[in-house]
DNA sequence: GATGGTGCCGTAACTAAGTTACGTCTGTAA
DNA sequence: TTACAGACGTAACTTAGTTACGGCACCATC
């Protein structure tokens, strides 16, 4: 066949180089130039290996999924797990804004990168039991916080403790996940008007 | 003095055709060249008045600040401001990943940004009663709702209905705001924590 | 009224970056 | 041994942010 190990290693090379340039350098660093050097190959191994820099990326939101899960996997309780959530976004902030912030203008996400995304948005179900919506509920706020955070656009002024801040909203989302069924529903959040 | 109509009217113009580019072609559209063809000026025109594509990214993200204070301050209570808040966002969502997404990746905010959304957050803090921290996990839900909604990676499917969420999401959020009567429009300092 | 300066503006060029054309080399299969 | 397919590099094409340079209009001063 065609895959072989040497190959293999490659395309390997080149991503790990490619998650490496975003950590170090953020967004602007992933050229498609920068990570052939830093891979040791030329441009072209790009194309060859991920169709291009809209691959590239594909692959990169798709490992860090993959991260992301393990590092929420490990987590005992569900408030760990959003500290977990938090901390893995802080470690790999340009990283998290890939997967969830379109930081790469020209990269739209294929089926592939929203299938990945449905995973994890599944094992956060499982987590609360099942509630879909309520999944939903906890997954954007949580996002919020670490997207405020990252972006650094409100309260980016060291008036706030975040992480306490953080902390207060966990406990805000645990208030409607403990009780009996309290929050919303699993099929039908209860609308307004 | 050096500023006359005409003049101000350039910068208006380059202005307005580089927010209607944001609109219809996206983050991708927003190039100097296109900003300038159609603000009908040449490329040096963004130059002269914002310094540069930076500048011109800021003045955006300002503009963006007041269009969306006023579409929220005309709301009458807390709940119709969420609702105008994601529907400022899903009315201009390129601009809203400007002003929160960091999708013109070389464009970091400027002090007058930040404190241009400082104001629109003490905005908030005013709404929700002069409770700081409380007005920061209000922020950090509906962004992490209308910021799932618009980058599509969690949930893009229809299997969700969106808005249902969000308006449930809503709810959670009244149910923190509002311990002693369920009123709630904004002057009394009732403290939350 | 002439002169000089300041600021706005366009043309053209420079540089960086995504992409592609094309040729080469290597390994495998017939 | 030969032919093909896949991996790879070099170089060029295209787009986009930026800058150099020169012209022109307006204004203040003499």
């Amino acid at each position: 066949m065609s895959i072989v190990k040497s190959t293999v290693d490659t395309r390997a090379t080149i991503l790990a180089a490619a998650i490496s340039l975003l950590r170090t350098g953020g967004a602007d660093a992933l050229t498609v130039r920068n990570v052939a050097d830093a891979a040791g190959c030329s441009t072209t191994g790009v194309y060859t290996w991920f169709g291009g820099k809209n691959g590239l990326v594909e692959a990169i939101l798709i490992e860090g999924f993959d991260s992301f899960d393990d590092a929420l996997g490990s987590a005992p309780t569900f408030y760990d797990t959003g500290l977990a959530y938090r901390r893995w976004a802080l470690d790999n902030p340009t990283h998290y804004l890939v997967m969830f912030g379109h930081v790469v203008s020209s990269y739209e996400p294929e089926q592939a990168a929203l299938d990945r995304a449905e995973e994890s948005f599944f094992g956060l179900v499982e987590l609360v039991g099942g509630d879909e919506a309520f999944a939903y509920h906890v997954w954007a706020t949580v996002h919020g916080y670490v997207m405020l955070e990252i972006t650094g656009i409100v309260a980016a002024d060291n008036q706030f403790d975040v992480e306490l801040l953080y902390r207060a909203g966990l406990n805000l989302l645990l208030q409607g996940l403990s009780p009996p069924q309290t929050g919303v529903k699993a099929d039908g959040p209860n609308s307004h008007t």
